[in-house]
DNA sequence: AATTCGGGGGC
DNA sequence: GCCCCAGAATT
């Protein structure tokens, strides 16, 4: 028996090609089925489907885009018909998926593959990442997922599961550089890069999660640092959350003599950019009296005076804001002053582009008529 | 390097 | 309430 023994030693972590061939083997077993993963007859997936799935994935769970994704692709089944749609339909399909911007780029990515590539998704990274809206991230997993491209990705999954397994006890941005070294590794040593790039961020969305880690049935528990340490809960490391600020939206509900709602378009920049809203004025603050500002707001836009009351008052999160929306009727429209605006049906606004906000609005006002 | 861009799930 | 999510672009 040794004198010396080793009783507090830092565990070894994992060599790439053992993380890459137990994620690809659970991974086999334990995938979900997803419509995005569907293999065609060239056997592997539709690089167009992906590059869709991937966009709508950006910053958003599996679940939200579950119910979104199927419309989409039966919409706009190929690369061409998404680049010769109007943008206008491409944001009403995406509308409440939110990041609206996602919509524009992946439409602009559609029509420069159309320009430049001659309508066939390039299997390139480095050709990949020159589209609007496709980054790193992006890239790599449609080269490696739809091309078996030996790409690395990173996403929020993939950073905690590499930081943990290598015991890094950083947060999260400290630790991106270091994700990326190692999951070039990974991609590089994997048997089958697609499953292991795939397999490493299903394990972290259901594995390897942010609260209560399922370690007891993890398949890397034998070499995970952060698990013979107990830091697994600690890994990544939080920051702290910035403030949020308040915006008062008093919004006013129209209808002209055949019960449709007027609606407005949002400017081209900032939030919610060029979806559609019922008119509503926005203030930083609280104002005095909100029934006056209404007043007037309605008087400046020419409609008649509102009711006494809002009928609605919604509270609405954003990462950096918090909207209070209060929403009044208005009466009937000023005969001597005639409004010029857009209004539409009950039917038409539910094509629109809307933020989840004012669909909210409009649509409790469609029911309660 | 910090901010902006949505919306919702889970605890 | 708080954190996070198959991130990217802009400042």
């Amino acid at each position: 028996m040794p004198t010396a023994s080793r009783t507090c030693t830092a565990p070894l972590a994992p060599t790439p090609r053992w993380t890459a061939l137990a994620i690809e083997r659970w991974f086999a077993r334990a995938a979900r089925e997803l419509p995005w993963r569907r293999i065609t007859a060239t056997g592997y997936r539709d690089p167009y489907v992906s590059l869709v799935s991937e966009a709508m994935l950006q910053q958003t769970q599996v679940s939200r885009v579950l119910d979104k994704f199927t419309p989409f692709i039966a919409r706009f089944p190929t690369v061409h018909a998404l680049a010769d749609a109007p943008e206008q339909d491409v944001l009403a399909m995406w509308s409440g998926l939110g990041y609206y911007r996602r919509a524009r780029h992946l439409h602009a990515a559609a029509k420069a593959i159309v320009e430049r590539h001659a309508g066939v998704v390039p299997a390139d990274p480095v050709e990949l990442v020159k589209m609007p809206g496709i980054g790193a991230y992006t890239a790599g997993a449609v080269a490696s997922l739809a091309f078996h491209v030996r790409a690395p990705i990173v996403d929020g999954n993939v950073r905690r599961v590499l930081l943990r397994v290598n015991g890094l006890d950083v947060d999260a941005e400290a630790g991106e550089s270091a994700a990326w070294r190692e999951a070039t590794a990974i991609a590089e040593s994997a048997r089958n890069v697609a499953l292991a790039n795939e397999g490493l961020m299903e394990f972290g969305a259901t594995i390897c999660t942010p609260r209560a880690p399922k370690c007891g049935t993890c398949p890397l528990r034998s070499r995970c640092v952060a698990r013979a340490m107990n830091t697994q809960d600690t890994i990544p490391r939080a920051k702290t959350a910035p403030a949020r600020s308040m915006i008062h939206h008093l919004a006013l509900l129209v209808r002209d003599g055949r019960g449709r709602l007027l609606v407005e378009q949002r400017p081209g920049t900032g939030l919610w950019a060029g979806l559609w809203q019922a008119p509503a004025l926005e203030l930083s603050k609280r104002p005095r009296s909100a029934i006056a500002a209404v007043r007037e707001f309605a008087d400046s836009i020419r409609v008649g005076p509102p009711k006494d009351r809002p009928f609605m008052i919604l509270r609405h999160e954003l990462t950096h804001r918090r909207i209070e929306a209060r929403v009044w009727a208005s009466e009937r429209m000023s005969r001597k002053k005639p409004m010029q605006g857009i209004f539409l049906a009950p039917g038409e606004i539910a094509d629109l582009p809307l933020s989840a906000l004012h669909r909210r609005i409009l649509l409790s006002e469609q029911c309660s008529s």
